[in-house]
DNA sequence: CTGTATCCTTAAAGATACTG
DNA sequence: CAGTATCTTTAAGGATACAG
């Protein structure tokens, strides 16, 4: 759609993430990777997105280090890489938030350990000690430019009253 | 982008979250929100994005219930609804996932609690025991649909050469 | 300041035919 | 089966002018 806007310019890593998995296609293909699928065939009918779509997501996909291409050339085989299954506690998050806030609590998916017992909610934490959003203060970090900066300072005086 | 997908036929809970905040400024903008931004040059300023984009994101967020719009009809203040902040955690796990694999472990943004110590590395659990990505496995839901059921029993046999 | 209204560009998505 | 190659459509996004 025609973005040329660059989101690396933002200077935020939430940016950097969504540049690789921010498409509308790409976090549904890691979640269908996490949840066993391995062959071209199984996303697209998964999916159900057109093949030369599919084509271009996973080679994006491959380009940037969240999935492998192995096997056969002729009948390759898609795996989670590390940073791949990296993505899971954001992706199962946003899951989660889809159950609670879109489902209405009728998930469609449950997801467990391998006893097949649920998963905690994914939540913010300091120390092990529960956080709630309204908990959370920000500050620049070591790759913060001088925008950055700027615009933390700017917030950060009312960052209270949230 | 001809989107004409219904993501929604998805039957998923992550589809459904972004079919609300998928798209490529949503996430930012409730970014923006967590870090104190109220108005909409804020906003603006921040992200850079044309002003109609920014009316119309900000119109779909609060008709979606992420954020309210509040005071003067001529000059009103945008908050997160208890729904926008419940995205936090999401949010704050993609923030660190750009973080660790996409910024190479300079974040812009440090992420603290009240007194500015930084907070966990969000992660996933069950009954507080920490579980990997690979730990995971997946069943069908309250909410499932037939499809989603056959896809699930499909791939339980080879979650675990993940 | 906070939008709305237009116009324009472009890239993303879809459909489909073809190939090794 | 796993793509590639084309072609077309359309909606997202940008720019800008205008308005309350």
């Amino acid at each position: 759609m025609a973005q040329k806007t660059d989101l690396s310019r933002l200077n935020c890593s939430l940016a950097g993430a969504l540049g690789i998995v921010g498409d509308w296609w790409s976090l549904l293909i890691v979640r269908d990777a996490l949840l066993g699928a391995r062959r071209f065939a199984e996303f697209q009918k998964s999916l159900g997105l057109a093949r030369n779509i599919l084509a271009d997501r996973l080679k994006r996909l491959a380009a940037d280090g969240v999935l492998s291409r192995e096997g056969p050339e002729r009948r390759p085989v898609y795996k989670l890489t590390e940073k791949g299954l990296a993505l899971a506690p954001a992706l199962i998050a946003l899951m989660q938030w889809g159950d609670r806030w879109v489902a209405g609590d009728r998930p469609p998916v449950m997801v467990t350990d391998r006893d097949g017992r649920p998963v905690d909610a994914v939540g913010l934490a300091r120390d092990s000690r529960p956080l709630t959003p309204r908990d959370l203060r920000f500050a620049p970090g070591v790759g913060a430019d001088p925008e950055t900066r700027m615009f933390l300072a700017a917030m950060s005086s009312r960052v209270e009253e949230r």
